[in-house]
DNA sequence: GCTGCTATTTTGACACTGTCAAGATGTGTT
DNA sequence: AACACATCTTGACAGTGTCAAAATAGCAGC
């Protein structure tokens, strides 16, 4: 066993101090290093230096551990996106360019977190978090303001569909990005440096042409 | 429990006869039933009538079991999106309609198979089954065709993208349809009656215009 | 100081999982 | 009849999430 990790240091007091913190960082390198599928409570705890069943006085659930992590995701990449989309220096083009590719690029570079904020085992049967919910919602209802804007500026084509144009273009572009990035990071695009060259394709397909 | 299963029924022989192909129906319902995380291979042995380790003579592997799932999965889809693609009544604009909302409506029928096709479970670190393999890159192999003979035929893009533009585009609208359906089958999309009008959205998006 | 309350942590236990090893029981071949 | 082989079973092990009860620490009020 290595000892790099500060936390595999047998701490000297018995209570911990900031354990919720600790475990959250620690399950983050855990499933940086292994994957979702192989973190574990009990190998989590260790990691941090206390008993098995410590955890759950600070997490109901192990579900809730891993809600806690893809909410931290969640404000990272919002915060993310809604700086880009603020930027003045930016036209339009640029701004839809840098969302799709930043998207991709966020889930490639973040595999498991993505795979975590945006699973199901999460989102299936109503296992996600109150709190999980109120930052994901808002970070859903930003892209879709974002769109909406695009279809404004003619820079996307409104004249879809007959009810909520922005809605269904939204979902259809999301849709896109989305599957870009769950073939790629779950293994089925073998060749990840693709990823940019795919994501160009997208934004020239979605673009309208005006000739 | 219920008795309406014929696999229940405590059989007369020490030997099953074809216990693998009863393993493989009997996997398929209970994932239906309960989702795949809900699968394990014993409660599969117990429905099946056998003890824990017998599924171990026709599998050498859970996940070699959860691969024979997949392929037949592929098997099928394979051959409808076929038969569609050479119907010789059809348009080339219905033949991509098609394609698009069959892909999805499969998906949205077949939930738990179609993670199981797709998921990471499989192709995430090389789990895939030398027979899955087989079985899924001519599938996907035939979408790239599919998406040539579309571009030939001026109904989608080909100049989006200096290299393969094919390959690129076959990358963006199989993960526009990908992605649409996993945010509606993972639980994201709470609302699956939208399926239909997304697909056509994703459909006119897509189609070039020629104005 | 001391006492008690509460938050935190630990040990013990349970049911469940995938999978291996060894033995039992059929089926088919010579 | 005897053997080989496929198939199935029982026993066992390590690993998992999670509950209950006991131990410990920190902090309020006296």
């Amino acid at each position: 066993m290595n000892q790099t990790n500060v936390a595999e240091i047998p701490r000297p007091n018995y209570h911990h101090g900031d354990l919720r913190k600790a475990l959250l960082k620690a399950a983050k390198e855990l499933i940086a290093e292994a994957g979702i599928e192989n973190l574990s409570l009990r190998k989590l705890a260790e990691r941090a230096g206390v008993s098995r069943t410590a955890p759950y006085h600070h997490f109901s659930d192990k579900n809730d551990l891993l809600c806690a992590i893809a909410a931290e995701g969640f404000r990272r990449r919002h915060q993310s996106a809604k700086a880009t989309f603020e930027n003045p220096h930016l036209t339009q083009e640029q701004k839809f360019e840098d969302f799709i590719c930043g998207y991709v690029r966020f889930a490639a570079d973040n595999p498991e977190e993505y795979e975590l904020m945006f699973g199901r085992s999460i989102w299936k049967q109503a296992n996600s978090t109150q709190e999980l919910r109120d930052v994901a919602y808002p970070c859903f209802q930003h892209q879709l303001e974002m769109i909406r804007s695009w279809q404004d500026a003619g820079l996307l084509a409104s004249d879809t569909v007959a009810g909520d144009s922005a809605l269904r273009t939204s979902q259809v572009i999301w849709g896109a990005v989305h599957g870009i990035a769950k073939l790629l990071i779950d293994g089925i695009y073998t060749d990840a440096a693709q990823i940019e060259e795919i994501s160009q394709c997208a934004v020239k397909l979605f673009i309208q042409k005006r000739s």
